[in-house]
DNA sequence: TGACATTGAGCGTTGAAACACGCATCATCA
DNA sequence: TGATGATGCGTGTTTCAACGCTCAATGTCA
């Protein structure tokens, strides 16, 4: 829960690019936010990449979503998502059912079970987030989004 | 190194909260640099924390530092920087020698061979940060950083 | 000086991630 | 329709992270 967030003492950096300052800042910010939220999902027994293929699956809803399709929408690149739907599985928090039409592929659907925990998060994750950025305005977190969608872009 | 980046793809959002926007965006922008720097540094037969540690050591140069002193420099919060620092050890990267006054403290050290690791990384891992930011002009790095140094901070 | 708390480091165990591989299914085309 | 390549999943194995515990060394105070 608590970070390691020393205010200012900077990273040595050989060549003190602000480049690099920026990625190290980006990387400590992320570390930061993802120890709470970790923090607060292990009280209920899941990790965020769970947590996080709970939520896609909710996204889609009834449909359902096969393996591939979960992997391509996850936060952080992940492979072996057979066995972190394994795990959901065991958890019957989610469920799979092998197509009909293409049998290759394996739907995966949230079950109630998953919907509950979702609910149950919801509220504790959003005031989390909130508090994470309580010290920015709604147009600086907007800035900050437009910024970082610039960041590692291709194009 | 490719990363899945969907441009507008956007996270399943179920309270379309503008702070979790943000959030995701963190993790998403930290993963897909990391994934990039991990693949350079991966030709070079190193973690990216193990990266981290040998550069904490060269910018504390012939002091050295104590386990939990590097642990405490660490970009992302890391138990068990012991078993880190057996493998930078095995790699004779680093070096350890426990302490004469307080026998508690084990002192640990950059290697020559350690330093030529860093100074055959130093070049790539600078040009990667340029290409990786190139759509940023200096004055919106430096905004970037500030937001960014404000969101989870405690005070 | 002796009992006790604190700090620093290492270790054993459990669980998960990374990677490569294999198998089943489907699409394509001769 | 039969061969070939591509695709989607799962699995075996190795490595590493996470957590808690233990041990050694130091500081503290009666």
């Amino acid at each position: 829960m608590t970070v390691n967030f020393q205010p200012e003492r900077r990273q040595t950096m050989p060549r003190g690019s602000l480049r690099e300052e920026a990625t190290l800042r980006i990387w400590r910010t992320a570390s930061a936010l993802q120890d709470e939220v970790d923090a607060l999902l292990r009280e209920h027994g899941i990790s965020s990449a769970q947590y996080n293929v709970l939520r896609i699956l909710r996204g889609a809803g009834l449909t359902g979503l096969c393996r591939n399709d979960i992997r391509d929408r996850l936060v952080a690149r992940m492979p072996d998502v057979t066995r972190l739907l394994d795990r959901l599985e065991t958890m019957e928090f989610v469920r799979r059912e092998r197509g009909t039409e293409d049998r290759r592929l394996v739907t995966t659907y949230l079950t109630p079970a998953g919907e509950r925990v979702l609910m149950r998060l919801d509220a504790p994750v959003a005031a989390l987030h909130e508090r994470q950025f309580r010290h920015l305005k709604d147009h600086q977190v907007r800035t900050l989004i437009d910024l970082l969608s610039l960041a590692g872009r291709e194009a």
